[in-house]
DNA sequence: ATACGAACTGTTATAATATGACAAGTACCA
DNA sequence: TGGTACTTGTCATATTATAACAGTTCGTAT
């Protein structure tokens, strides 16, 4: 904690993710609701799985598999591919990460609690990624998937384009 | 053309892909779409991007580009990955092909012709693949890039899970 | 016809992303 | 305390993708 917590009523839903906000906080409450989830479900939150969220909460971008496993390098953990990766399936499959496949890269998730359906928005400039919630079954795609008896599982829903600031400095 | 051609207006709809259908004259239209295309736009339809088409129409899967490239390498063409990479931009490009992100492999375009957002079907147990259509500003994920400011250019929409065959396998 | 530039092809080499397999350590429970 | 499932770290390798450059082809303007 620092000096600039604040209580939870403030941007609670920042639902975008362009915007600054403070991360303090936002860090130790998702570490504190993988916690609590993992022990509900008795599942193993080990160190490397903790310092890989943490890392992923800290950084607030989507960070390729191998510049997790330098940090995590860093951070005292082994140094080789299968580190990152296993830490990073765990802590996708549980939903606390998000994998973006636009750019093979993951990022925290920016709504732990919530059983969701992502979707992103991916700068192409800047690379920042905003996330959204999609929902799948409606829209196009849900009909079509009915129509086909095709049954969805899982969605990936990933926009590129230009976020807000990008945008205005290209309009220079 | 083979004895099993059909008059165009049969089933002009095939919104999934799941069925099967007349691949003769599927791949015999889309090939001369896209020589239309490229000749109104001034592109060059080269051998080895032809052939790149000819292969994913043919297979009616998505194909990873080393597959392509071996593909490519038994038509005779040049045997190292760019060949394939190269082949597959250009058709990407052009909306004749389509990027699976989620399976890093490629697809040629179910709706040739038209401008348009794909969403995909993929199926876990068969890795068969149906395109439909997508409706990016709308839902969800339009509403949040209008909140946000975020303009979107491209969007990826990718669905997960079951595709019937499959799906009544499971059940029993 | 010929010279020019742009685009295309093929190659070598290498980068970036991801997984299989195994040995050693740890947690938990019977 | 012994067994079992899970976790970690490592080595090795597979898979996906791109940079750079030389030679060729294409279209066009002389």
């Amino acid at each position: 904690m620092t000096s600039t917590s604040r209580p939870d009523d403030a941007p609670s839903t920042d639902p975008v993710g362009f915007e600054s906000h403070d991360h303090a906080s936002c860090i130790a409450s998702a570490i504190a609701e993988a916690e609590a989830h993992c022990a509900r479900e008795g599942l193993r939150f080990t160190p490397v799985r903790r310092k890989a969220l943490e890392i992923l909460l800290r950084e607030h971008r989507a960070l390729g598999a191998y510049e997790m496993l330098d940090a995590l390098r860093e951070a005292g953990f082994g140094s080789q591919p299968p580190v990152a990766y296993r830490a990073l399936e765990f802590l996708v499959g549980n939903g606390f990460v998000h994998k973006i496949e636009r750019l093979n890269a993951f990022i925290a998730c920016a709504h732990p609690g919530a059983t969701h359906s992502p979707a992103f928005m991916i700068c192409r400039a800047c690379d920042s990624v905003a996330e959204a919630q999609a929902t799948p079954a409606r829209g196009a795609l849900g009909e079509a998937a009915r129509a086909a008896g095709f049954r969805i599982e899982r969605t990936v829903v990933e926009a590129e384009g230009l976020c807000p600031t990008c945008s205005d400095k290209s309009d220079t």
